[in-house]
DNA sequence: TATTGTTATACTCTATAACTATA
DNA sequence: TATAGTTATAGAGTATAACAATA
C-alpha cells in the first residue's frame, strides 16, 4: 500500500459500494418500519429542517423536483410527512414530520445505527478512531467543497 | 471523537450514502458508456471470472436470481455480455463478456477511477494511507465474514 | 425431489418533458 | 417572464410468486 490516489480510488470503488448494500439491506430489513435509504434521508432533512420546501429537500438530496416530488408522496402516503401550502408564497410547500414519522425516523435510525455500531465493535477503538478520521476526510472532499457551489440565489 | 462504536457508526451512516452518490453520478455521467452501479459489478465480476453462472452472480451481488436475470438480461441487450448454455449441466449458463464489454468496463473503471484519484489527489498522502487503512479494515468488517457463507457447493 | 434459471407482476428510484399556479 | 411544484411517461433496480427444464 503505497498512499496513491489511483490505489485510494481503486479501495473506495470496491469498499464503499459493499458497505452501502448492508446500510440498505438493513434498513429494508426492519420489519414494518421498512424505509429505503432515500426515504429515510429525505424524513432526516426534514426533521432538521421543519418547513421546508420541496427545493431545498431536492437540493439537499441532488435530485430533481419532479424525483423528489414522488418521494415526498410516498412518505405522504405512509403518513410520516406532511404538506401544506406556505401562506408567504403559495407556490411554495411548507414539509412537515409527522409524529409517526419522527417515531419511525428514530427507530430506524437507531436501528441501522445499532446494527452498525455492533459490527464496529469488533475492532480496536484505535481503528475505529481511524475511521472516524477517514470519513472526516471523505466528508471534506466528497461533502463540503459542494457546499460552495449549493449556495443559491 | 471518543472512538466509540455509536459513534462510528453515525459517520459511516452520514458519509457512506454521500461517497456512493458520487460513484453514482460519476459512472453515469460518462457519455456513452453509462453504466449504473449494479452494471458495473456484474460486468467486473464476470470479467474476472469467465463463464460465470447466474447464480455466482446472484452470490456475489447479494442478489436474487430473478433480480440478477433482468441486471443481465440487460447488458446483454447492450451487447456487454453473452449467455450460453453449459453443455455439462444444462440448467446452467455460462456468462462472459464481449469484447465491447471488456472495452466499456475498462473505460468506465477508468474513468470513475481517475475522477475518484483527482478528488484524492488533494489530501496529503498520510491522509490517503489513513484512508487506505480504513478501507481495509471496512473490509474486513462487511465483506470478509460474508465470505465464509458464500464457499458453496 | 432439488437446483438453475426465466417470466409475470409490482413497487421504488430516477430522469426528461409538458404542464399549472403563483410571483 | 421566472419560479415552485405536479403529472405523464419511461428505464432501471429490486423483490416475491409461479413456472419450466434439467439433474
Amino acid at each position: 500500500m503505497y498512499g496513491t490516489p489511483q490505489e485510494a480510488a481503486s479501495e473506495l470503488l470496491d469498499v464503499i459500494p459493499a458497505v452501502m448494500k448492508e446500510i440498505r439491506a438493513e434498513m429494508r430489513s426492519q420489519s414494518s418500519l421498512e424505509l429505503t435509504v432515500p426515504q429515510f434521508r429525505a424524513l432526516a432533512y426534514v426533521d432538521r429542517n421543519r418547513g421546508a420546501s420541496l427545493s431545498a429537500v431536492a437540493d439537499h438530496m441532488g435530485l430533481t423536483l419532479p424525483s423528489t416530488s414522488r418521494l415526498v408522496d410516498i412518505l405522504i402516503g405512509r403518513n410520516l410527512l406532511t404538506r401544506e401550502d406556505n401562506p408567504v408564497d403559495r407556490r411554495r410547500v411548507k414539509l412537515s414530520v409527522t409524529n409517526r414519522g419522527k417515531t419511525i425516523l428514530s427507530f430506524s435510525r437507531r436501528g441501522t445505527q445499532d446494527y452498525l455500531a455492533n459490527k464496529l465493535s469488533k475492532i480496536s477503538e484505535d481503528e475505529r478512531k481511524a475511521v472516524l478520521q477517514s470519513m472526516a476526510t471523505l466528508r471534506y472532499i466528497f461533502i463540503t467543497p459542494q457546499k460552495v457551489t449549493t449556495e443559491a440565489k
